[in-house]
Formats: C-alpha cells, sequence, structure tokens
DNA sequence: GAATGAATGGGGGGAACGCCCCATGCCCAA
DNA sequence: TTGGGCATGGGGCGTTCCCCCCATTCATTC
C-alpha cells in the first residue's frame, strides 16, 4: 500500500503510524488534509480508530484501505461515514482518481466495492457480538474459551450461537461455518 | 457453457448429454473427437465417467469444465490425463484457443488453473475419503449421518476426521473448515 | 410506562464429539 | 515375507454441544 500512496503525486507524506494508537497521536499532532488508514495493521481497531481520528481531527479526510470483503464489514464502513473506502488490491489509477476526489471534498468508494455491496449481502444482519461470536467460532475456539476471550459466560456464547444458527437457518456449527463463508462473511480468513 | 462451445466456431455438436451416464453412452455411440464434460452435471462422478468414456471411446478427446477451483481437484484432474481443463468462467477467447490445441492433438490447461497450481495447493494432501468426509462434514451432517451417507460406521467416519484433523492441524470441526476453505478445498462450496 | 431487542447468565439433560485404547483386511512396494 | 498406507470398526469415557426451560438489566422506541 505504502507504494500505491507514493505514486500518488502530489501529496506531502507528513507521517507514517505503525500502529493505530499512533496513527491518532500523528492525526492530532498534525492534523493532515487526509490520513489513509489500514485496518490491517496493529491496534487499528476498526471503526474505533476512525471514531478517534474524526474526534480529534475532525477536517482530516479518512481514507480506509481493508482487506476484508465481507459486505456486512464493507457496509459498515461506509455507514460509518469514512470518506473513502478501498481494498488492497486496488488500482493505482483507481486510488490516485479516488484520492483526488476525497481531497476536494467528495467521497469515493472502491468500484469492486460498489459492486459487491449491489448484490447485496447473502448473510443476514448480525449484531456486533454475533460477529464476534462468529469470527470467534471460525478461528476453532471453543464455547468455553470464546467465553474466556470475550469475557463473558459460556452460556451466553451459547445464546449468541444459537441466535447464528437461527439467522443461518443451520443447526450446527459446521453448517453454520459453510454458510458463513458462503456468504462473503469471512472472507477476512481466506486472506493472507 | 452451452453459449461457449456454440461460439466455437469450426466444431459440429453431434449429441449433448443430460449427465454423465448418457455421456458416457453417446460416447460409445458417436466416438466424438472431442467431449466437452461439465462435472457439474447430474451423475457426473468426476474422473469416473472420464475413466469410462476412455475405456469406450479411446480416441476422443477430453475437456473438462469444472466449477471447483480447490487445487488439489484440480491437480486431480491434470494427473487423471485430461485433454483439457477449463473453469466455468473462462473466455470465449481462450476456450477457442484451447479447443484448437486439444483438437490438433495437444492438452490445453486454463491459464488460471496453471497459476493456481504454480501457486501450490496450501493445503494437506488427502486420501479420496477423506475429501469426501470433509465435503460431508462442510455440509454440516453429523457423523452418524455422515456414516449413513457414505454407508460406512460413524466409528470409521470419525477415524477419518481424526486424520482430518492431523493433517491439518487443528483439533476442533471449526478450525478443520476454516483451514479447509482458507486452502480453497472447499472452494466449490462457495459457488452458486 | 410498556414493549422490544440486545446482551447477559443459570439449570438440566440427551446427543454428539474427540480421543484413548483395541482390532481386522486389502493392496502394494521393498 | 514384511511393512506401510488406507479403509474399516469396536469399547470406553470425559468433554462439549445443542436445546429446552428459567431469568435479569439496559437502551431505545412508541
Amino acid at each position: 500500500m505504502r507504494e500505491l500512496v507514493e505514486n500518488l503525486g502530489a501529496v506531502e507524506v507528513v507521517a507514517e503510524a505503525g500502529d493505530g494508537l499512533e496513527a491518532i497521536a500523528l492525526c492530532r499532532k498534525h492534523r493532515p488534509d487526509l490520513l489513509i488508514l489500514d485496518v490491517g495493521m496493529p491496534l487499528a481497531n476498526g471503526s474505533q480508530v476512525f471514531a478517534d481520528v474524526r474526534r480529534w481531527s475532525p477536517d482530516s479526510k479518512v481514507a480506509v484501505f481493508t482487506g476484508f470483503t465481507a459486505t456486512a464489514m464493507l457496509a459498515d464502513w461506509i455507514a460509518a461515514g469514512v470518506d473513502g473506502l478501498f481494498l488492497k488490491d486496488c488500482s493505482q489509477a483507481e486510488l490516485t482518481r479516488g484520492i483526488a476526489l476525497i481531497l476536494s471534498g467528495g467521497r469515493y468508494v472502491m468500484e469492486a466495492i460498489t459492486e459487491r455491496l449491489a448484490e447485496g449481502s447473502s448473510g443476514p444482519d448480525l449484531t456486533d457480538r454475533e460477529r464476534e461470536v462468529l469470527a470467534h467460532i471460525a478461528s476453532g475456539l471453543t464455547t468455553k474459551q470464546i467465553g474466556e476471550q470475550l469475557f463473558i459466560s459460556p452460556k451466553t456464547v451459547e445464546k449468541h450461537r444459537g441466535a447464528l444458527f437461527e439467522k443461518f437457518n443451520v443447526t450446527s456449527v459446521a453448517a453454520l461455518l459453510t454458510a458463513a463463508f458462503k456468504a462473503g462473511m469471512l472472507d477476512h480468513l481466506l486472506q493472507e
């Protein structure tokens, strides 16, 4: 992504952060016209960093780079109000066009993203907690272990898992995972 | 796929089968120069149909169309000795080129397939039975149900599942499925 | 204030899993 | 002949699942 940014031309890189917390701190200090947020870097807790950046540097535009292609996650970014949204395999040309539009006051969502969103998420709407539990299930943790990770009771994990079963119309973890992968809700796990 | 084939030009369609068994029968009758085998159609039991076609019409070239992108399955087709291998999203131009090469005595594997195989299968080698059990696990069946489907004991299903756990270095069905999806071994379930 | 959704957490129990042990037969290569 | 891989199948047992029942609090909306 660095190469893509460096090849933008009329853009001066004023700072580069190693993690999300550093990104927030550097934004407060420099108040850049544009923050390019790679949500794959450490401590870049999704829209939390974005919310903090919005608070401390409200005039900074924020363009998000993500590897996650799950439609639910992409829709969340747009709903959060980011100024730009790109996938990591974005072409130089499209990035250049998009950044120019963002800097001139507009918003730009990568074409592949709008297409994917237009196809619609084939998966059901999930609550934040359900999404979290699903991710942990997919990582292979037991209900007990998920409870420990999320600081909730295994009973609560069971309740969320049951809700996932209902929403996906399945009755087992195996069927749930297959349905979730099918719906593109776990695409981030398919990437390196 | 029919449209792709019809647009090939200098090719006469002598018969069209509705399933794998019919394809074998029609090959025996017509002994065509080329059979285009859509392994997605009914009773097209993978390389079994191919093996039968080879037996009954050895001079017929066989080009396989598949939606399955798992590298292990693609490698199996090539190892089986098919004359051509294409994915269902093959372009007209590439298909035309490939078929011409096949008819002139050569072999053609779609470029996207060779690229994918060059990347290497990130998954472990599985036996035929393991692959079958994995597919059934992914479809959400219980061990008992899988045994019923495959006409084997649930204990044997457990044994195969345990072997899958070892090969993927996991200890649960959830982790197994995620690893298998990641390795592209269940890609066929991600397609419509 | 009431209703609803989300998140939380408990008991209970039958079913299923996951892994240990035990074992056989077939096929093929050394 | 031996050994290994594959496929097969059993007992036993602790753990986990899955689903039923019960329940609370908080925030939001009407």
